[in-house]
DNA sequence: CTACTTGTTGGTAT
DNA sequence: AATACCAACAAGTA
């Protein structure tokens, strides 16, 4: 399941792989995929160049000649693979851009959530999800100004605080549970009870923790692999995700998980103590 | 067969 | 208005 850092992972695989390529045609195997009709989609995209890759949040910007963009989620278990022609095509693969040079960039997916909308270079953000994306999780884009007002205005508790793209941009299910426990806070901590200095914290554990990982290449929890087919490092490094009834790396109380706003949710009950409100 | 998982949107209920 | 909850999407796993 990407998330900011897989898809910065699979945003460098792809500018080494394919930028600079030409695509000659498109096959459309699965079109709701894709916001246009199928021809359309084809017929928009031949002859073009791939010129830049880009990345805000978890979506990915593919740069086209011809003011064009593919605006592309990867949403569950979206991945690209570049093969060569006549490699076999397997089951999950939606999207085929047959590049000029003979090989193929693949767009696989095994649940067929993920989305692509080609769209005008420009009007991206016009794209749903894109209208609303909080700021970059980095030092220069998510001041501490920012994250007090939006703390101080809620009274939502954290984790899905922390999932709502809208707020910041790029935590999942798992960084959300990871950068919690870094940080001490209970999930169902309402947001508006957090100090300045918990919020500062918080706000440096998510930006360092993206960093590591993307330095990691991401994670691997299901199927994720960078477009050069190597799984990701960072599944290593995972304190309380997927770790129900482990010790506590800190403290050696068994982790729990629990269900919020529909998600599992992780975290130690000694470490994470809910802080002035009533359950 | 059921329940559960994931990210995101969109609708309804409180 | 803000929040909470649910369904939908799709397919795999237990």
């Amino acid at each position: 399941m990407p998330e900011l850092p897989e898809v910065e992972t699979v945003r460098r695989g792809l500018t080494q792989l394919v930028e600079g390529s030409t695509i000659k045609t498109v096959d459309v195997l699965y079109a709701k995929m894709i916001n246009l009709p199928p021809d359309d989609f084809k017929e928009a995209l031949r002859g073009k160049r791939i010129e830049k890759i880009d990345r805000r949040g978890k979506y990915l910007f593919i740069r086209l000649s011809g003011h064009l963009t593919i605006v592309s989620h990867l949403r569950m278990e979206g991945k690209y693979d570049v093969e060569p022609e006549g490699s076999p095509i397997d089951k999950h693969t939606h999207i085929i851009f047959h590049l000029t040079d003979g090989r193929q960039l693949r767009y696989n997916d095994t649940r067929k959530f993920g989305r692509m909308n080609l769209v005008d270079t420009g009007t991206e953000m016009q794209v749903a999800g894109l209208k609303t994306i909080g700021p970059e999780p980095t030092e220069k884009d998510l001041t501490v100004e920012y994250m007090k007002r939006i703390f101080a205005k809620s009274r939502k508790v954290i984790k899905p605080f922390l999932l709502d793209q809208s707020n910041i941009a790029g935590l999942g299910n798992i960084y959300a549970d990871e950068v919690l426990w870094l940080s001490k806070i209970n999930p169902k901590q309402p947001v508006n009870t957090i100090s300045l200095a918990k919020i500062k914290v918080l706000r440096k554990n998510i930006i360092d923790e993206l960093a590591r990982a993307i330095a990691g290449h991401g994670t691997t929890v299901h199927s994720y692999s960078t477009a050069y087919g190597e799984a990701g490092q960072f599944q290593n490094h995972l304190n309380v995700y997927g770790r129900e009834g482990e010790p506590c790396p800190r403290c050696g109380t068994k982790i729990v998980k629990i269900k919020l706003a529909q998600r599992g949710t992780h975290f130690c009950p000694k470490c994470q103590r809910l802080r002035g409100v009533k359950k």
